[in-house]
RNA sequence: GCGGGAGUAACUCAGUGGUAGAGUGCGACCUUGCCAAGGUCGAAGUCGCGGGUUCAAAUCCCGUCUCCCGCUCCA
């Protein structure tokens, strides 16, 4: 059958190809094709740019959007069980200090002054008193970071030459209205509070502190979860690799809360699996995909259990095969950390609240098991960014024709691709012609994101539609004037079909919900 | 922050003291009409910025800014 098919083809159309199995192009091959194209342009780029800062160009803009409304679709729209929410991004500092973020997302670091290495203070002081121990030596001065006085020895070059410590927090800080009076104004804890303000480094808090408000006002029961799309924003250290790691960057996160008595550590698996049909589903290819259990030692200060699923964004790194995965997104059991932190009622032996400042239990209430409870978490949080990158980077293929040219054909599903129909005209001078095609694109773009494109040859304006992955182009000639039928062209194949105009909207929707 | 690399046309780059260049792309016209065709013409750069040396600086010197890669963190 297949064979017939190719065998068709060549004799109809008289093509021939071969494809290069390049499901493996480099970060660098797909950026320079997103700028090329108007898919990602660096940011502030006429006064120089801004470290690791990307815009999102028209073609670019539309596959993120693609990309946030497959997944809304997916799990808002076609479950039973979760709502949406949009919370705002700066929020009451409050949030983050008992959210343990203010703590927590402060890295020190020390730099060797000798080897020029950047290390995290905590982790070696860490790792410093856990050798005591083992040597049954006690440990003085725990938990306090001297390194000046240390003895601690550089991992890397083994000598003792250090900086001083110096806190780098993690959240970018601003500031609100006109309270800059009260700007240093700090708690027993070193959060800072007064006009002192914090951009959100993760959507997830805005949907804990709204959990009763989703429960009441949407009359659900537990197990339910809440999605949430948005901007986040982390001071990382080291940002890089084009759109992987950016200071600011869009979460897709869902906080699915259950029984405290439920089957927390299936459940991550559970969503595992359901993220991984779903980028597969779109077009990753499960090679490319590796989960990726996180070691206790390294879990988030609120995570009891983290799976990551990493994509081979690096495959042309060489030796260990799991060099080449960065992280796409993560699925973490949070127990009840962030509900219980956030309310009124916990209190310790004492009696004394842990949280004084909340005005609130999030607490629920289970009817039928007549019992009042914490309900635990589990937290798949993806990186649209990440995404998109992944989604471009498994979609690029070489192809080399017949007359050994190269080829780009980015194979979007086409639920992904920016545009959908590119309306092309055989011969641009004939007036009927381009006016019969303009006509076109004009009925089909109420439906579906249409362009029109009259500036090249026939097979130049193929090339460029698949290089930015648009599943099919209609092409009008001389014929369509008199059998008012066009030509649809698919992008994978190259195939070509005849189709009336009257049933092309159709025909066309068919193909783009395969 | 430290180390390395790099800033010249929209893109990729050449140009090491003497009139600012190429390919691609872009625009117009002619020709062609199903897989990046050909021709003619054209627009486009204060060579990252500031200072210095020199008769003369994209080029040499000093300063400065920015980006990229590596070292830690995460979506």
């Amino acid at each position: 059958m297949t064979g017939e098919v190719s065998f068709l083809l060549v004799t109809v159309y008289g093509l021939q190809f071969t494809e290069a199995n390049l499901s493996a192009p480099n970060i660098e091959t797909v950026a320079s094709l997103a700028k090329r194209r108007g898919f990602v342009f660096p940011s502030s780029e006429i006064y120089g740019g801004l470290g690791s800062a990307w815009d999102y160009g028209p073609l670019g803009v539309e596959l993120t959007n693609n990309v946030k409304r497959a997944w809304w679709r997916w799990l808002v729209y076609e479950r039973d069980d979760i709502e949406g929410l949009d919370s705002s991004i700066i929020l009451n500092p409050l949030v983050w200090k008992y959210s343990g973020h203010v703590a927590t997302f402060n890295d020190p670091l020390v730099d060797c002054k000798e080897c020029k290495g950047r290390f995290r203070a905590d982790k070696l002081q860490e790792e410093y008193d856990q050798a005591h121990l083992a040597e049954g030596l006690k440990i003085y001065g725990e938990g306090v970071v001297s390194f000046a006085k240390s003895e601690i020895k550089c991992p890397n070059c083994g000598k003792i030459n250090w900086t001083d410590v110096r806190q780098f927090n993690m959240m970018l800080k601003t500031q609100l209205g006109a309270t800059a009076a009260a700007e240093d104004e700090v708690d027993e804890t070193g959060a800072q509070l007064g006009g002192q303000a914090y951009l959100r480094p993760e959507t997830a808090q805005g949907i804990f502190i709204n959990f009763t408000n989703v429960q009441q006002s949407m009359r659900r029961k537990v197990p339910f979860g809440v999605a949430q799309i948005g901007k986040s924003f982390r001071n990382e250290i080291t940002p890089g690799n084009f759109i992987l790691r950016t200071r600011e960057f869009e979460q897709m996160e869902m906080e699915y809360f259950v029984r405290p008595d439920a089957e927390h550590l299936k459940l991550v698996d559970y969503w595992v699996e359901q993220y991984t049909d779903w980028y597969t589903r779109l077009g990753i290819s499960r090679d490319n995909i590796h989960l990726h259990e996180v070691p206790p030692g390294e879990l988030a200060h609120y995570s009891r259990r983290t799976v990551d699923l990493m994509y081979r964004y690096f495959p042309e790194r060489e030796g260990e095969e799991a060099r080449q995965f960065e992280e796409l997104m993560g699925i973490a059991y949070r127990t009840d950390f962030d509900l219980k932190s956030h309310s009124k009622n916990p209190a310790d032996a004492e009696g004394k609240r842990l949280n004084p400042d909340s005005t609130e239990d999030l607490s629920y209430f289970d009817e039928a098991a007549k019992e009042r409870f914490y309900p635990h978490v589990i937290e798949p949080a993806a990186g649209v960014n990440r995404s998109a990158l992944a989604f471009l980077m498994d979609a690029y293929t070489e192809r080399t024709t017949e007359k050994g040219e190269k080829r780009v054909i980015l194979k979007l599903h086409p639920e992904l691709a920016p545009i959908k129909v590119a309306v092309l005209p055989l011969a641009k001078n004939k007036p009927e012609i381009v006016g019969m095609a303009k006509a076109i694109k004009r009925s089909l773009q109420p439906s579906m994101r249409a362009v029109y494109d009259d500036t090249g040859g026939i097979g130049k304006l193929y090339a460029r539609q698949d290089e930015t992955g648009t599943p099919a182009c209609v092409t009008v000639d001389h014929q369509s004037l008199e059998d008012e039928a066009v030509t649809v062209r698919d992008r994978d194949t190259w195939e070509q079909e005849r189709v009336k105009v009257a049933d092309l909207r159709e025909h066309l929707q068919k193909r783009l919900t395969p």
